[in-house]
DNA sequence: GCTATTGTTCTCCATGTGGTGAAGTATTGG
DNA sequence: CCAATACTTCACCACATGGAGAACAATAGC
């Protein structure tokens, strides 16, 4: 299993900006245009479209251009895969247990001989 | 429920990056001294406290110094909670696949007076 | 009390990041 | 064709990041 991942700095680094995360907020609820995207910032186009670049990149968005607009999309499964990084932490955690009750077992075992 | 979250700007970024995010995996396995987690890594001490204090800074791992040993152990509990923006996000997916039901019924309706 | 160990602080440097504004490109609508 | 729209690229800037090495604590062991 390993690190399959699509190479996890990337995304993480994309998703340490509170404007990058509110972009793939707003295209959690569907596919929007650049332009539309930026509306709700203060920052300028170029500076969005570093954001926009970014995030896809990382793997985390998709867009196509149609005339002279780009629309933007959400890659769910992206985020999923991210996501799972959390998940392999918590099986470490689950490994860690488990020696603790092998710990607990030989405790019990020396207290049995004592 | 909001964005409770304890400023993720600095936990992603935390974890965006290979060295730390190996670190969180090796405290998962239980507790560790600074030279023992910079062991692995052929960086200097220096950069490597560094490492240390970004996630610290970050919430995502506790230190304490005793004599002149400082160890570090896993905050389980904040990795968890940012692992909760993720389940934020699948939500607005699942409000947006809601509204897609919604405007399914209303074709159907339109069908129907069709 | 010396000395090795363990961490810490300091200065420096190359590179990356997030923003600006000006100018350029490519469609679309009239 | 002309102008407005919707990006896009460019040059630039301030600051953050990740690394280096040197020198400085502060214990722990002998």
């Amino acid at each position: 299993m390993e690190n399959n991942s699509p190479r996890l700095d990337p995304v993480f680094q994309a998703l340490a900006d509170p404007t990058r995360r509110a972009v793939i907020g707003r295209l959690g609820q569907g596919p929007a245009t650049v332009s539309e995207l930026a509306e709700p910032f203060s920052m300028g186009l170029p500076a969005f479209l570093k954001h926009i670049t970014v995030l896809e990149d990382a793997g985390l968005i998709g867009t196509r251009k149609v005339g002279r607009v780009r629309t933007c999309t959400l890659r769910e499964d992206r985020l999923a895969a991210a996501e799972d990084w959390f998940q392999e932490q918590r099986d470490l955690w689950a490994t860690r247990y488990d020696q603790l009750d092998d710990l607990i077992e030989t405790l019990k075992d020396t207290d049995d001989e004592t």
